[in-house]
DNA sequence: CCCAGGTGTCATGGC
DNA sequence: ATGCCATGACACCTG
């Protein structure tokens, strides 16, 4: 009975979890039909569990009814792809009782867990005072002065070394498993290359040839809330078994929770066991060593705008960096001199324009990938850095993009220099330009698709009339025909005085304008053209 | 390496 | 005269 209880928790579980999921399907009164019954009635009771899932609170415990023979047939529909509105696994008794035994176990697992950690919380407690000053808790002093060795000595109960194990393994999955100093012989046994890793200043300068500093500087930032537990510090710990089961994905997943699907650059922590490094994901704006070197906010001579834009483009962070780097050593970005005329700079070979690096004499940055974009940041970046360094004090936006009269009234306000105006119009000539271009060729596009469609259009036009003129040729020809038809025809009927018939060689029917038909003579017609001439 | 297409820029002409 | 716009031409980049 209970069991039949804990099953209908469980089914509905199942189909509440089918439900949310946008399977709402149902079954009602199963039971009540006769397993075994062939397709049709189970596909009956198909239908029912549908309705029944539809509304999972209308009565659950029949789906657990559903026979167990009805599983056999479930099974063929399944094969044969027919809907069964739900997992087949649904219907399964089995399945379901195995997953509903599996959860049992984890709560009880749970349970236990807490009731071992409150116990052994309080044993721990009981070996630790407060420390008024500080309000953390410290070791209590045994009688000779020393600290409790609770792990390594053999004084403690096995009990007190439990505790601190589970204290560990608590600890370890609250804060990713970075623990205070321990320089205890047990650190140096492989078999706890993670548990115990040590202070980082220790990593550093012990083990340097296996954790670079520059992961710890970027393990610090990246963590800085996990202070060392002081209560726990001065004691030697033991974790027998985490090096069975804290591998290097527990030790990521608990480490990283939150960035997992985070787009990064990944570092090798080689402080892990034996098989190799560690691969950490961790964001490249929180921590990545290219982030760490040039994190000093020394990213000179980069507009707020150009910032916005590397900023924007987190897909391609590393690229992004090594933009930076070496945009940020271009000495053009850096402030040119004031006695430079901007437009002096600007002027480009009239057909040799280059790069603005190489017309400042400089080398390109080695990188070639996303140019086309970097031009025009660089373009944009450029025209900042220039009026930053003239001290024009407008945006590029608004020199380019105010109105006339606006823009006017904008440099009426301003007592700007010559350099300073030079610069502003050059820079309002380009961006307007620019815009005239892409405009300019946009109206060609559009002209070039235009003319297309009308030539299409005309290409039709011209088939319509030339299968047009074949249908009136065809018409005039046969019209021709029946016309010399008609024509010899009257002919033939025809006779003279002495009922001869007029040849068509000698004579030709011609008509007037009111209607009237002559016969002329064809030799007389001649004469007559003849005489005429 | 070549090629086609896209883009920014300059020069020029028209309004 | 000046500014703006349209467009051809060129250089460069990218796929």
């Amino acid at each position: 009975m209970a069991k039949t209880k804990e099953l209908s928790k469980d089914t509905r579980k199942n189909i509440v979890d089918l439900h949310q999921a946008g399977k709402t399907e149902s079954a009602i009164g199963i039971s009540s039909i006769p397993p075994c019954c062939g397709i049709s009635a189970v596909a009956i009771r198909l239908a029912l569990f549908r309705v029944l899932l539809a509304v999972p609170e209308a009565g659950v415990g029949a789906l657990l009814e559903l026979r167990f023979g009805d599983m056999d047939l479930i099974d063929i529909l399944w094969r044969q792809d027919i809907d069964l509105g739900a997992g087949r696994e649904v219907f399964d008794y089995y399945h379901r009782q195995k997953e509903h035994e599996l959860q049992r176990q984890r709560v009880q697992a749970e349970e236990k867990r807490l009731q071992q950690q409150r116990v052994q919380q309080e044993a721990l407690l009981a070996q630790l005072q407060l420390d008024e000053e500080t309000g953390e808790f410290v070791p209590r002093l045994a009688p000779s002065g020393q600290p409790l060795q609770t792990a390594t000595s053999a004084a403690p109960s096995q009990v007190t070394q439990q505790c601190l194990n589970m204290e560990m393994e608590n600890t370890q999955e609250q804060t990713g498993g970075y623990l205070p100093t321990n320089t205890t012989p047990e650190v140096q046994d492989p078999n706890y290359s993670f548990y115990p890793l040590p202070n980082l200043e220790e990593v550093a300068s012990n083990t340097a040839d296996v954790c670079p500093p520059e992961f710890i500087n970027t393990f610090e930032e990246s963590f800085p809330n996990m202070a060392p537990l002081d209560h726990l510090s001065q004691m030697t710990l033991k974790a027998p078994d985490l090096s069975t089961h804290f591998n290097a994905d527990t030790f990521c997943d608990i480490f990283y929770p939150d960035v997992v699907n985070t787009k990064v650059t990944s570092v090798t922590l080689p402080c892990g066991q034996g098989n190799g490094g560690v691969s950490v994901e961790a964001s490249s704006y929180s921590s990545s060593p290219e982030k760490s070197v040039c994190g000093d906010g020394s990213f000179g001579g980069y507009s707020d705008s150009d910032m916005e834009e590397m900023d924007s483009n987190p897909g391609s962070a590393q690229s992004d960096y090594s933009e930076m780097f070496s945009l940020s050593f271009q000495p053009d970005g850096l402030q040119p001199p004031l006695s430079v005329l901007p437009q002096q700079q600007d002027k480009k070979p009239k057909h040799g324009k280059t790069e603005p690096d190489d017309e400042t004499g400089h080398s390109k940055p080695p990188f070639t990938k996303d140019k086309k974009r970097r031009r025009s940041e660089k373009r944009l970046s450029r025209d900042e850095q220039r009026a930053k360094a003239l001290r024009i004090p407008f945006t590029v936006d608004m020199i380019i993009n105010l109105p006339v009269d606006d823009f006017n009234e904008m440099m009426s306000k301003h007592q700007l220099n010559e350099a300073q105006l030079a610069l502003v119009r050059d820079i309002r000539r380009r961006g307007k330009n620019k815009v005239a271009a892409q405009n300019c060729r946009k109206r060609k596009m559009e002209n070039i698709v235009e003319l297309e469609y009308d030539m299409d259009s005309l290409k039709e036009e011209k088939e319509r009339l030339q299968t047009e003129k074949t249908k009136n040729d065809s018409s005039l020809q046969n019209m021709k025909q029946q016309l010399n038809t008609l024509y010899l025809e009257v002919f033939r009927l025809l006779r003279d005085e002495e009922g001869k018939p007029y040849s068509p060689s000698e004579y030709s029917l011609q008509q007037t304008t009111d209607g009237t038909v002559f016969l002329v003579p064809r030799i007389k017609k001649t004469f007559i053209k003849k005489k005429d001439n």
